[in-house]
RNA sequence: GCCGGUGUAGCUCAGUCGGUAGAGCAACGCAUUCGUAAUGCGUGGGUCGGCGGUUCGAUUCCGUCCACCGGCACCA
């Protein structure tokens, strides 16, 4: 007698074990229609399951997020994986699961196949779809399941089955009238008549399991909604996201440009340079406040250095090196943290002195493997506004939450508001104990857990020196950027002989906080672009103020205003050229300039000018003396 | 690095089923002095990503390398 409580609270007792398609029903007919799945205490559930004992059931319906995740999966389980067995059958499937906005599935076709042909299969799940098939389950054991797939020679899906833990209910999914089959944890629509409108949009390569030692397989993606509506706004948010690409925009704003003959290095323009420098020197303040003192240290250092850090076995693939005539070896740079050891290094360090901050906007370069290199998100040659704090144990959460809540008052100036917080713990290529290793995530841990910041795991992606902090940005189409970062190294310290005296009259060897907030200048930039569609808030601006001529006789009283505007520390350019105003106003626009002063007869008679913002209608008209002094205020504003 | 795609003027792109290429914008020149998102006319500009092959002839076909784009793997 199953007492059956509803989100409403409502309860309804059923005679004997009830299906949730019977739960549907007895709430209203339109309700079983529309149903796919349901809840039972907090399981999703196919809707023929039995219920045979008290629950709290939500009936799902392709409205929630939920319903809509069940369609997409039932898409690429049944329909995008039965589509591409008919038409290529020697095909191998693997796996199909669903991601944001949409679906993939992984096959190893026997001839690789190219993007062309991505619209005869989606033709192919047309046709499947129209079917309106029901779909059933069985139960298998584990050992009817690997026959079922022996016999359908699926290797992966055995393969699956095999590393399962257990032994029974091996969900198989079947349609009518269609002998395919595929394992999945479910659950699944009832029918195909649920599925929404869906397009198939791109391929490409995976390893299978994830792991490049194994075989690539070839991915189909696609993304599916429940009405065409939706589909329509999804693609016009892609197009979107095209207009924020960083590397559109810097092209756009005349920031930056990249070349052959400098793969993954960024040639600067003087726009570009004017915002990387605001940022550096907005960096350089924050720090002075927060107690850091600036350095700067070599780019190309013996490669003993890096044997004695570890870096040199653990990334000696991905460090450029250069060998000189006396037959040394030297490695530029990858990281700052060896070199700022040498400082801490040079001369006897008492624990007085503790904690030392030493900051440097290091350059650094690192070989990357050349398809990970994408604009200036992953670059092979950037500069880092890096720190090391050397502290005793004791110091470690004091120092964690100052290092954090600087980062954090640093990206709520920039405009970030949605940071993702990630704990990276010990990967399995690492140097130092098990025992340090404890320490050093316990502490970190400690730290993150007093300040009460909402973090999630990620589990073996610390560095190889110690765990770490990410903080994630989220680019324009939703991939996430590691940016700032912080992680607490136990390992370096001796590994360098770095030691201080302390208060007992010993040597201690220090504990390294290595931090970053923006993280790589070069990317931070990337994200910013990206964020803000190139409208850069006003104190960010590469250029802050256009004056612009209406008339040539107006090119005096410019030249005056521009050089009032420049005496207060604006970025001010002067366009005298023989233009109208709508085209200057036209190309400044398009440059995303934020004020675009004009000035014609009118102005130079009151002594005003006309301010014009961007993306604003109309303009405002302003004594001169006024308007330099709200734009100067409005410089030194950060937000 | 791996899979798939792409590479034509400074930029955005069209085109050649093998007979050495075209538009718009930009640049330059002339005219125009204009009131808030493109003034008009004219001129110049390309080893059709690099190298090799097939061919009487290759930007076009084939091979290879490089770069870029989308993923995967990697990211100190």
């Amino acid at each position: 007698m199953p007492v059956i409580t509803l989100p409403d609270g409502s309860q309804k007792e059923f005679p004997e074990a009830v299906t949730g398609l019977a739960i549907a029903e007895s709430i209203g007919p339109s309700l079983a229609k529309a149903a796919i799945a349901i809840t039972v205490n907090g399981n999703q559930k196919d809707l023929s399951d039995p219920i045979s004992e008290d629950s709290k059931v939500s009936i799902i319906t392709i409205d929630s997020d939920e319903g809509l995740e069940i369609m997409r999966h039932t898409l690429t389980a049944q329909v995008l994986a039965s589509a591409v067995k008919n038409l290529y059958p020697d095909t191998k499937l693997a796996i199909g699961p669903t991601i944001d906005d949409g679906f993939y599935y992984d096959f190893e076709f026997q001839k690789p196949i190219s993007s062309d042909e991505l619209e005869p299969i989606e033709k192919e799940m047309k046709k499947i779809v129209s079917t309106g098939s029901s779909i059933t389950k069985t139960l298998n054991s584990k050992s009817k399941a690997i026959e079922v797939f022996k016999v359908a020679d699926e290797p992966y899906k055995e393969s699956i089955i095999n590393d399962a833990d257990q032994e029974d209910d091996f969900q198989l999914y079947h349609q009518d009238d269609s002998e395919f089959v595929d394992l999945c944890r479910g659950p699944h629509l009832p029918s195909l008549k649920h599925i929404g409108p869906f397009k198939l949009t791109k391929i490409a390569g995976a390893y299978w399991k994830g792991d490049s030692k194994n075989k690539m397989l070839t991915r189909i993606y696609g993304t599916a909604w429940k009405d065409g509506k939706d589909l329509k706004l999804y693609l016009q948010r892609l197009e979107e996201a095209e207009q924020r690409d960083h590397r559109r925009l810097g092209q756009q704003m005349d920031l930056f440009h990249l070349q052959d003959e400098a793969v993954g290095a960024v040639f600067w323009h003087p726009r570009g340079w004017a915002l990387y420098q605001t940022l550096i020197d907005y960096m350089r303040t924050k720090q002075e406040l927060a107690g850091y003192e600036e350095v700067n240290t070599p780019e190309l250092m013996d490669r003993r250095l890096w044997e004695a850090s570890g870096h040199w076995e653990t990334f000696g693939e991905n460090m450029f090196t250069s060998r000189t005539e006396d037959e040394r070896i030297w490695a530029i740079k990858p990281m700052n943290c060896p070199g700022h050891v040498q400082i801490f290094k040079k001369g006897l360090r008492s624990y007085r002195e503790l904690p030392l901050r030493i900051a440097e906007f290091g350059k650094v370069h690192r070989y990357e493997p050349s398809g990970a290199l994408h604009g200036l998100m992953r670059v092979r040659a950037f500069t880092q506004d890096d720190a090391h704090i050397f502290c005793t144990q004791d110091q470690i959460t004091a120092e964690t939450g100052a290092v954090c809540s600087l980062l954090l008052s640093i990206y709520r100036d920039m405009g970030f508001e949605n940071i993702i917080i990630k704990f990276a713990d010990r990967p399995e290529r690492r140097v130092g104990t098990d025992d340090v290793w404890d320490q050093a995530e316990d502490a970190l841990k400690q730290a993150m857990n007093s300040l009460g910041l909402d973090y999630s795991y990620n589990p073996g992606e610390g560095a190889f020196y110690g765990p770490k902090i990410e903080f994630v940005l989220r680019d324009a189409i939703g991939r996430d950027w590691q940016c700032g970062t912080l992680q607490v190294d136990l390992n370096l310290p001796g590994r360098l002989g770095a030691t201080y005296v302390g208060e007992d009259g010993n040597r201690h060897t220090p504990v390294l906080l290595h931090r970053a907030i923006f993280g790589s200048l070069e990317r931070f930039i990337g994200i910013l672009l990206e964020h803000f569609t190139g409208n850069l808030p006003f104190w960010l601006a590469p250029t802050q103020v256009v004056v612009a001529t209406i008339t040539s006789d107006a090119n005096e009283y410019a030249y005056e205003v521009v050089e009032q505007l420049k005496n207060s520390g604006l970025r001010t350019e002067i366009d005298l050229r023989n233009e109208k105003i709508n085209y200057k106003v036209r190309e400044h626009s398009l440059l995303k300039t934020p004020v675009l002063i004009a000035l014609g007869k009118r102005e130079i008679e009151d002594r005003t000018v006309s301010i014009r913002r961007l993306g604003k209608k109309g303009q405002e008209i302003v004594l001169l003396t006024d308007a330099i002094s709200i734009l100067a205020k409005q410089s030194q504003t950060h937000s």
